[in-house]
DNA sequence: TTTATGACTTTGC
DNA sequence: AGCAAAGCCATAA
């Protein structure tokens, strides 16, 4: 289930932005990404209908809410960029390693095998 | 309200 | 193929 933390319902109540609930359709994203596959900032804001929104897409993920798997984000090249959230890089791969996701090094995987690309509709 | 930053992407060299 | 610069959006200050 998405979680909006407080300040974001309020950001939202209070100001109104052009983009509804921006982060929760970043988050419904996220959260349909399957288990073994990774997704790009860009396929989300591709996904929402703004391709150009993917540096939002990051921001949105760093008030991911608890349960999301950002972790399955990587930014275009594979890398996890993400990671550092996790407090080490080595964190988020292991959850990737958990979940059988081919890596191409260390700290980036193979989008070739493992990219998923989401659909809003 | 304006300026600066960011877990990015794309284009140009 | 690899590196550098510009562009885009939303947020925070």
């Amino acid at each position: 289930m998405i979680l909006l933390t407080p300040r974001i319902l309020r950001f939202h109540a209070e100001t109104a932005p052009p983009q509804p609930q921006f982060f929760a359709r970043v988050f419904a994203i996220v959260a349909r990404i399957p288990v073994g596959r990774v997704t790009t900032y860009g396929a989300i804001a591709r996904a929402l209908g703004e391709p150009c929104v993917a540096r939002s897409v990051g921001w949105a993920l760093h008030l991911t809410p608890e349960g999301l798997p950002c972790h399955r984000v990587v930014n275009q090249h594979g890398f996890l960029s993400g990671g550092w959230h996790f407090g080490h890089p080595d964190v988020m791969a292991s959850l990737l390693h958990a979940e059988a996701v081919p890596f191409r090094d260390v700290y980036q995987v193979d989008l070739e095998k493992c990219l998923w690309e989401p659909d809003d509709a």
